[in-house]
DNA sequence: CATCTCCACTTAACACCGTTAAGCATTAGA
DNA sequence: TCTAATGCTTAACGGTGTTAAGTGGAGATG
């Protein structure tokens, strides 16, 4: 009977191509540019066996944005265990950051592009939590090891899931508005990098509880 | 010669007429969600009318979103002149966060949406810079007025301009991460007016000179 | 008054989009 | 060999932004 087990992995082969057709079209060229006969123009099917895979559009780029919230936290991942929060958080911002750099098309739909209510997948809610396949818990995680260790000050750390979203604010608004803005001519952009790392400074200079020197 | 007078200014009597519809329809169906369509029913024309007073979408849109910086310089304008740059900068702050609270859509487009470049016209350079129509201009200014007043830690104030573009950024960030992702049932929101100020106070006491008092 | 010209606007159409219905091979199982 | 199911295709629908061609009415000119 290996017969229905072919098919099957057929089937989830041609699902895998297409996901990956669409990656790398969605990469180049960006969300909306990319039709669904752009897709099936290049794995060579006609524009409806996608269907046969996937609900619709939308489900498709859901399921591709989903794994890049999982490419997301294999970066922070390799960030490891690295013993002081501080740091630990530091890095974070800083990978973050370098992941928008990197990837702005694929950013551009995980944190600024406005999706409406869906209820998550049994597969997603698997994922949720864990901060190996989570990044946002990873994030909180890493927040409220340090307010557990006292370095953050006190009046901070009664809720550290608002304080991470915070962190977390200061740093998606300086990549998102350079993603959003960096052709307008109206604004005269200092680096970006440097920005970033600014960002960073005042971040930690606000929430810790030892002022930082100088 | 009155005729062609009147002429003009029933061109430009519909052309404010397409913008006001296209107004309308956005605020309360968002961007993309808006065909030419829609607003030539709105307007009670045939869609091809539009053509002849926009080049096309994009250029209408262009100029609805130039009106809405106007709008969002007004705001700041209703501030006047307070004499302290950091209650000044505050307001500044908590009105953007207001601005973007109260019409999302047109934040979405303002601040959230890449537009390929493109060179302003003869009009919008003449509002810039002018704090009294360019918000941007009028959040420098406070931010270098602050600076000169001695406000901020010296070493931030070698540029103004960076220093108030991570000042936006800040506040930025919380207001459209929640736009973004408000519908995300995978993070659990803090209040957003309190994350607002909480942010303005993170991004206070990290660039005050003199350390706040808790 | 008749005619011409111009111009704002319309209708019709094109090329594209996401998506669905119907058809058509190939193949597994009887 | 016949039947049924399966995986894909072609054709089509209703929508989009946009353009080409046509129309009708008002001002100018004889």
């Amino acid at each position: 009977m290996g017969v229905k087990e072919r098919r099957e992995r057929d089937k989830l082969a041609l699902r895998e191509k297409i996901l990956n057709a669409a990656r790398e079209l969605f990469a180049e060229k960006g969300y909306e540019a990319v039709s669904m006969r752009m897709i099936a123009d290049r794995i060579e099917y006609s524009p409806t066996a996608i269907y046969l895979h996937f609900r619709d559009k939308d489900a498709l780029f859901q399921e591709l944005c989903h794994s890049d919230f999982l490419a997301l936290a294999g970066v922070f991942r390799q960030i490891g265990r690295v013993s002081d929060p501080i740091e630990r958080l530091r890095k974070i911002g800083l990978l973050y950051a370098q992941f928008a750099r990197e990837k702005p098309n694929h950013y551009r739909l995980m944190f600024m592009t406005p999706r409406p209510p869906v209820d998550m997948t049994e597969l997603q809610q698997a994922h949720r939590g864990n901060p190996e396949e989570d990044a946002y818990a990873f994030l909180v995680q890493t927040v409220a090891d340090g307010c557990a260790e006292g370095c953050y000050r006190p009046e901070l750390c009664g809720n550290p899931e608002q304080l991470a979203q915070l962190v977390w604010s200061g740093v998606h608004g300086v990549v998102s508005l350079r993603i959003a803005k960096c052709h307008d001519q109206w604004i005269d952009w200092a680096d970006e990098q440097e920005s970033v790392e600014m960002m960073i400074d005042l971040m930690f200079r606000s929430i810790m509880r030892e002022p930082v020197p100088a």
